[in-house]
DNA sequence: ACGGGCTCTGTAACCGGTTACATGACGCAC
DNA sequence: GTGCGTCATGTAACCGGTTACAGAGCCCGT
């Protein structure tokens, strides 16, 4: 026997389908007799709305389509806490899409989201925005995280790279480091690109020397990027890692290679993933949930009303004993 | 202008929507020739398929639900992961629910998915699973994990907590070690009991002193043991906690009372998280992202046919400095 | 020339809800 | 008793797709 919909319920309440469903979503004018009959045969038939066709109806649909890039690992449950925390709040449920592939992946993963959702949010940092824009289904609202080249068309929230990484370097100008060592991300990814221009400037801006090593964001490229350093007989006082998990690689590899830190080298990385606090690592702190919980209260307030422009995330740098002051002087 | 439907393709392409459907779904009997007039409407137009009204008519979402409670950080990401690998591979999305309440709650975040997914992922170790079955939507394929009081009612994915916990203790007795301590997690947990339990049975059966401490799976409660311990005089020379998160809690307080680890107390966590492989920490590893990942293969394959029974997911110890061999004897 | 089969197309019903509008019953004031 | 307002209810259209069924046009064999 297939499930019961709303006509069966009327049916057995012996009342019209406007009844039990006036009934249902608790709106005056219906009588208490009509209620209990309704109440009645909605237990003995298990009826459970079909939340589908009352969206199609409603043209409303109380989830929050959410695209996510490839990422790693704490960031990931991270950003996701913090939608969901919010999306609970206020009732909405979170459909959930990775972004595996290129442009035109991307294209088909944006579409699926149509008439299923009530908006989106899309962190796509390897994708232009033109790209992402064109992917979007027109009438959906959407709000982009961290995409790169900002044309206005979308509200959006970028983090600001560039006032993290001055901090970082500003730190360890503090701490006495000439010799800066910065291992970037991907090429493609915009935060990557945000912080090794940022480390460029604030170290010109210093007048320390800057190295920049190439690295992809996962742990081993940080690892790597100290074997060739090392191997290349290149001297450095400080290394700042474009995100955590990179950082613990480095760290790993440099006291796997007798150097101490701080004492020896100094290590910075970015994001604050929780392993960092407990390895000590000092870095700069995203506050990644409350990205997410941020994002999708500005989507939902913005349901209604028009919304643009971009926000700004600050971030802010947490020094830990991976350059503690007091080490070299 | 709102968005374009399907009738509007038809009017510009001078077709009939069903001809547009047609061409759109890639069936046959279609001429070049509308099929060409079709895809020219589909650009000018910006029209993207409603995805909510298409699973309507076709009684299909493409879309699983899941139904998680509130889990410790890196375990929630790591079977969300090993759900979304298979998910996308077979072109599933998934909609994402948070269990925060009790039963009642649970009730509510269960039926919201009906009409709007083919399946259901329900993971709720603090629920009964009568409290679960009666509280799904009748026609939902679903399955359990970790649920407790297994009435077959629903396939279901266990845990083998008892074969983890049997091998940590034959482990830390093989160490040499006579007085154990375990930090439980919360008494509803089934989890939790369960490893309590089997840590009961087997240091019975292997002779050992046990002792257990309450802890709530988070990690200052494991600090918090060991407080108790060390302030009561207790004397133990290995902890068991229930899962990682309270392992790493007790290990920072452990090494801050100046207790060497393993020389002193050789500690074994739950989970394997990713932390436990940075802090050398031995645990039983869960392969959480595959049972995430089997869920749902499994979950997908019985779409169409009838399922039962009960499948048991096998953990595996891994030993790392915490409780390495050769240190007391 | 005709019937049969094949391809292409359109009409309209259907999926399971919501709701505008119409209707009927009732109470109340005159 | 009539007229009006209010309340409870039902009918049917609608949301935006899919698809069964019917029909039109064409080719082909006999």
């Amino acid at each position: 026997m297939p499930d019961a919909t709303i006509r069966d319920v009327a049916r057995r309440a012996q009342v019209s389908v406007a009844t039990v469903s006036r009934a249902l979503n608790g709106i005056e004018h219906v009588s208490d007799h009509a209620r209990e009959r309704i109440a009645d045969a909605v237990k003995e038939l298990g009826y459970v709305p079909h939340a589908g066709a009352r969206s199609l109806s409603l043209a409303r649909t109380n989830a929050i389509g959410v695209v996510l890039p490839d990422l790693h690992g704490e960031f990931f449950s991270e950003i996701v806490r913090g939608m969901d925390r919010e999306a609970s709040a206020q009732g909405y449920l979170l459909l959930l899409s990775n972004l595996h592939g290129g442009a035109e992946q991307a294209v088909l993963a944006l579409r699926a989201m149509r008439g299923r959702v009530d908006g989106l949010i899309v962190m796509a940092p390897h994708l232009s925005e033109q790209d992402v824009a064109a992917a979007l289904p027109a009438g959906l609202p959407s709000i982009l995280i961290n995409t790169r080249d900002a044309t206005r068309s979308h509200p959006a929230i970028h983090l600001d790279n560039k006032a993290g990484v001055r901090a970082v370097v500003a730190h360890l100008v503090e701490l006495g480091r000439t010799q800066l060592v910065h291992i970037a991300g991907p090429p493609q990814n915009i935060d990557a690109q945000e912080r090794a221009e940022a480390f460029r400037d604030a170290a010109a801006e210093y007048g320390v020397e800057c190295v920049i090593m190439q690295g992809d964001f996962e742990e081993p490229s940080g690892a790597a990027a100290i074997d060739a350093l090392l191997d290349g007989g290149h001297r450095f006082d400080a290394v700042f890692a474009a995100n955590d998990n990179m950082a613990i690689g480095a760290l790993e590899r440099l006291q796997g290679s007798g150097l101490r830190v701080p004492d020896d080298v100094a290590l910075v990385g970015f994001d604050d993933i929780p392993l960092a606090r407990h390895l000590g690592l000092s870095t700069v702190r995203v506050r990644i949930a409350e990205l997410g919980e941020r994002a999708l209260a500005r989507l939902l307030s913005s349901l209604g009303k028009e919304d643009g422009g971009d926000e700004l995330h600050a971030p802010e740098l947490v020094v830990r004993t991976t350059s503690s002051a007091g080490a070299i002087q």
